[in-house]
DNA sequence: AATGCTTAGTTTACCTAGTCAACAAAGTGG
DNA sequence: CCACTTTGTTGACTAGGTAAACTAAGCATT
């Protein structure tokens, strides 16, 4: 366990955290301490300085020069020597996961959620707040000081969620919170001395099921809950859109025909009133469930008759979806997974009925409820200082 | 006007085309020169070494140091002085557009069209062949060597654009030509010596209507022809998806009570069944007639009632593929603006009568028939040599 | 006309972060 | 014990930047 060093966090951010413009000299230097960082989080076959040298294309000395800079910055540890293979052994290097911590708030509506997490992925503690009345920025703020007191020297980065829409550090309009343009970052930034990041709760959600994705993965992730949301991740980070508002699909419409019930949003027919988990599950459904919960709910006929109705309307848009995008594979998630193999099933057999001439077979899958919700806001936290090299994977 | 001079050709491919892997050491240099060499072909004032510096950030002496080699390089040239602004009097900069020529060769199938095109968009030379038979690669290969005769010199890049799924450079599958995995770059870039690239024809066409776009502008290309295609362009690159397939939606089934007929395909009730031209026109439209014919045969009765059809099938999927990725605008190229307002105008209200809660209003616009159709293709073949510092604008 | 001030561009000394090559350290096998 | 391999470090060199001094060429004011 390392103590808290104010010095080495500043010399980190210094090196990493990307200060807007003019990175021409050190941008390089950056990016080979992001590779040889990359290569020592995820290979699984202990990583030396030579095996730096050979995956990243650089020379040896180069390598050499790149370790002693992370360990001089608390990332890396030496720990003990490899076996030996023909000549001189080589000393491990492996990531120093408990020198930093990353903090995650997730905010809603009446209840603040919040975790520290290390650079591993693995949760060091979580806490829960409950709000009464309306949730202020400063209770927000609150919960999260509470949380880092007496740590601010390992704290490297923070990552609101929230739910609505958001774009650059603001949450530009929440409907559930009532927030309008708010500069909750810049805020949280002067108040916790650390890069700050809000994200909305269906990308946080997307970057947490793209946690080991390959580089070029293209994922389209579709949320369902009490509303309908999608994302799509590109190589570990966000499809955000031009206004920020990619993924807002849940009240397109997709029944022109036989729509059952009006959606609170006026239009009959769109696609939130078809498949979410309240109006597949009735209203009693609510995303504070548990998953044992919404099982039983899910295993009434009438339920099972909606659900089949839910999963024609979600094929249908997943169709156009994924031909306009050709992604590597479409994740269900949100509290979908505790509908269990038959809505997939149902969806699946719905998806591929009219399969589209000049497309791809795509495989649907859910998403895991077995990783931490934490895991994608602490990735999306951990974006603008150490890019993607950790791949904060909590189990391996 | 510049001579051939081959040295300096070689020297600028080794300084720019991306050479595979190492490119710790001359990338950021690559960088420089790109956006030196950015800034004087796009921006509309004159443009100095003093301007350089102070836009890129660099100091004055990098600047000068930047532009003597793009000078060097015959991508450049001093042209007179700038007003004085109380000082010594400045040193134009102008973009030396012909000193290199982009081969554009447009492959159908009965026909190839080869063009030269220079460094300002400009097609300097056009020439089509017809071919009776099935195409062969040769005679592409013999097509674009007939052209750049006696100018191996001055060819800085070339793109093919072909019918059909393309990806890294070899033409996967297309059913007009009837090849399969003809790794066409290759066998050109050996013919030519020039950085070869290969494009879907809807991609070209996105690309063409980006030409002046915003650098984060997302724009949703929807092409309408015999078949009906779509691309994603994002800061002038395309969305290729996970199997360079993105943007296949022709087949896509969009109707699903009332479809009027069965498509080649064999879905009925698919975009392309209803949306494209010759579902809306009759058989006996053809992607060969010119716009005037093509204008003709949407003036009957018959054709505006189709159309109308269409257009809702099309603002079906539009209204949820803007959802999902949140675009800048969409356009509406291809045959289509043959079609004028009134199925414009149609799609648009379609398009809008059922507008989604939490999605912004996107423009939707017919793509620019006055714009050279080369210039999307010469793009994609700059775009691995000098990336998109150049605009190709043609005009201005 | 002389002087000062401003802007443009070049030269020079220095800095950062690589490479290459030599070498030390620590292993293996005959 | 010695040749050979692999790991890692050290020192000379190189590319491509910066900072600051300097030259060049204009305008404005005395």
């Amino acid at each position: 366990m390392s103590t808290a060093d104010p010095q080495r966090k500043s010399d980190l951010l210094r090196r990493f955290a990307r200060s807007g413009q003019s990175e021409s000299q050190t941008g390089i230097r950056r990016e080979h301490l992001l590779r040889a960082l990359g290569l020592i989080a995820r290979e699984p076959a202990p990583v030396t300085r030579a095996v730096i040298a050979r995956r990243t294309g650089l020379t040896s000395a180069t390598a050499s020069s790149l370790v002693a800079e992370l360990i001089a910055l608390g990332l890396v540890v030496e720990t003990g020597r490899a076996e030996s293979t023909g000549g001189k052994r080589a000393t491990r290097l492996e990531l120093e996961s408990d020198a930093y911590l990353i903090v995650v708030a997730v905010v809603r509506t009446r209840a603040i959620d919040t975790a520290l997490v290390d650079l591993a992925g693995r949760t060091v503690e979580s806490r829960r707040l409950d709000v009464t009345g309306g949730m202020e920025v400063s209770t927000v703020v609150d919960a999260i000081r509470e949380l880092t007191d007496g740590l601010e020297s390992r704290v490297l980065a923070a990552c609101v969620q929230v739910p609505g829409v958001t774009a650059a550090g603001v949450v530009v309009d929440s409907v559930q919170l009532g927030w309008r343009d708010v500069p909750l970052a810049r805020i949280l930034e002067s108040e916790i001395g650390a890069p700050t990041s809000v994200v909305n709760d269906v990308d946080a959600e997307a970057l947490t099921e793209a946690v080991d994705a390959d580089d070029r993965a293209i994922r389209l992730v579709v949320h369902l809950g009490e509303g309908v949301g999608a994302a799509i991740t590109t190589g570990g980070s966000l499809m955000t859109g031009a206004t920020g508002r990619a993924g807002e699909i849940g009240h397109v419409r997709v029944i022109y025909e036989g729509a059952r019930s009006r959606c609170r949003c006026g239009v009959s027919g769109c696609l939130e009133s078809a498949t979410s988990m309240s109006a597949m599950l009735g209203d009693t459904y609510t995303d504070e469930l548990d998953e044992h919960d919404t099982t039983l709910l899910a295993s009434t006929a009438e339920a099972r008759e909606r659900m089949g109705f839910g999963a024609r309307a979600l094929a249908r848009a997943l169709r156009i979806s994924s031909a306009l995008i050709d992604p590597e594979e479409i994740v269900i998630a949100g509290a979908a997974p505790a509908l269990g193999p038959h809505f997939l099933g149902t969806l699946r057999d719905e998806y591929e009925m009219y399969p589209a001439k000049g497309t791809t077979q795509v495989a649907i899958r859910y998403g895991r409820p077995e990783l931490s919700r934490y895991l994608g806001p602490a990735k999306f936290a951990l974006a603008p200082v150490l890019g993607d090299a950790l791949p904060l994977t909590q189990a391996r």
